[in-house]
RNA sequence: GGCCCGUUCGUCUAACGGUCAGGAUAUGAGAAUUUCAACCUCAUGAUACGGGUUCGAUUCCCGUACGGGUCACCA
């Protein structure tokens, strides 16, 4: 075992010129001789990594904050084999979201409870189990793959990322790789440690899946319904464009394509919120009854497009001398079984007439066999 | 505990010692709408505390408090 004789017979501190910190100093005498290698003869890594980024001729070391610590041990290191010392910058680590902790796989129990954590893990609860990923302890929010897997874009983890501990200026939020790249500068960086936050990142998601091409969403999209066993029927790529188009910025995850069931699920499959039904079904007093009207007058019409069904709805409505309000709510959810969701004609127009008069038809049996409202 | 570091809206951050302390996100309200979201408008909201230095401190210095990192023949 060898050990590095610290110089102390002079009252000198250890200065160490960081970049990001400034000038921080050490102590020697308070400081243990660091064994730099093993009995085997095996160096230690504050002993190797210098050695191997003097031989590489490495200009900046750029670390984490936890390893400013270790710095004046290799600063003497490299003082003592005659090395130039390369430039140090210690950059804050990413925290917990809301504190200053560090980020930390161990303390995933934790932040289950935590409730800037909480949506991450019922998000993962939700989609995981629906594409065969049961959550297994591994994967989680604390890791990269959780975000890829769930449907973040590259774009949305890296921009949070450089937004952590590090400002461009005053302004700017938004910044692709290149931005980021060319603008990047260690003076800018930060001295405290910055907790992540998620629902920044989904903003930022929210951006980037903005600047998404239709066809990498509708790849993308269609690899999670295949995952999720919701394209048996072999959708087309037209429909699947309509389909990603009604729902517009609706798809911020790529996994939010699995909340629209109503369009890869075949008619008698279709599941009802019950909540939603109860409302706008069972409970208002003729909501069953134009139903059965509007079904007629679908049947009768030879509507296609989004815009065929905002007429053909539209003339309904004015025949039976009614709002539409009185009936939209509960066409929407006979025909896609839930209260909110995409334009009701695109909706329509991408089921088709035939499938929206068997959903209506459907609900209307529904409601007689539910019976009363409570 | 020793050593080291940090502290501006809830969160991420901006501000040559002179700004109504700016932006983003979140939250609330409004507008719009067939629903939900997005978009748009407005609002709420911060310099940890105490001393200095200075004509003037978010900014410089000291102290206190709080928070954090690290203390291996790991990396």
């Amino acid at each position: 075992m060898i050990r590095f004789l610290v110089p102390r017979e002079t009252d000198e501190k250890i200065v160490i010129d960081d970049a990001v910190r400034g000038r921080v100093e050490f102590d020697p005498s308070q400081m243990p001789d660091p064994v730099i290698m093993r009995g085997d003869e095996t160096p230690l890594y504050n002993f190797a990594c210098v050695i191997d980024d003097a031989e590489m001729q490495i200009s900046h070391v750029i670390r984490a904050e936890e390893h400013l610590s270790n710095t004046p041990i290799q600063a003497m290191l490299y003082d003592a084999f005659g090395y130039d010392r390369p430039v140090f910058a210690h950059i804050p680590y990413v925290a917990a979201p809301g504190t200053k902790e560090k980020l930390s796989k161990r303390k995933l129990e934790k932040y289950r409870k935590s409730p800037q954590f909480k949506k991450l893990f019922e998000a993962a609860d939700f989609i995981f189990p629906l594409l065969g990923l049961e959550n297994k302890g591994g994967l989680d929010p604390v890791m990269v793959e959780y975000y890829e897997k769930i449907g973040y874009l590259p774009e949305a983890v890296l921009n949070a990322l450089s937004r952590l501990g590090w400002s461009l200026d005053d302004q700017t939020e938004n910044m692709s790789l290149d931005t980021i790249v060319e603008n990047f500068s260690l003076k800018r960086v930060v001295k405290s440690p910055a907790g992540f936050d998620p629902d920044k990142l989904l903003s930022f998601q929210a951006h980037w899946m903005g600047e998404v091409p239709l066809e990498q969403k509708r790849k993308t999209c269609l690899a999670y319904l295949e995952q999720a066993g919701l394209s048996d029927s072999k959708i087309e790529n037209e429909q699947l464009d309509l389909i990603i188009n009604a729902i517009g910025d609706r798809l911020v995850l790529f996994s939010d394509i699995l909340k629209f069931q109503e369009f890869f699920v075949e008619d008698d499959k279709l599941e009802y919120e019950q909540k939603a039904f109860k409302k706008r079904i069972l409970k208002p007093e003729n909501a069953v009854e134009l139903l059965g009207k509007l079904a007629e007058y679908l049947q009768n019409s030879s509507a296609q497009t989004p815009e065929g069904f905002d007429l053909v709805v539209h003339d309904f409505v004015e025949k039976q001398e009614i709002q539409i309000g009185q009936i939209i709510h509960a066409l929407r959810v006979a025909v896609t079984g839930k209260a909110a969701g995409v334009g009701m004609f695109d909706a329509m127009a991408i089921l088709g007439k035939e499938s929206c008069i068997a959903r209506i038809h459907r609900a209307i049996q529904q409601s007689k066999q539910t019976g009363t409202v409570n």
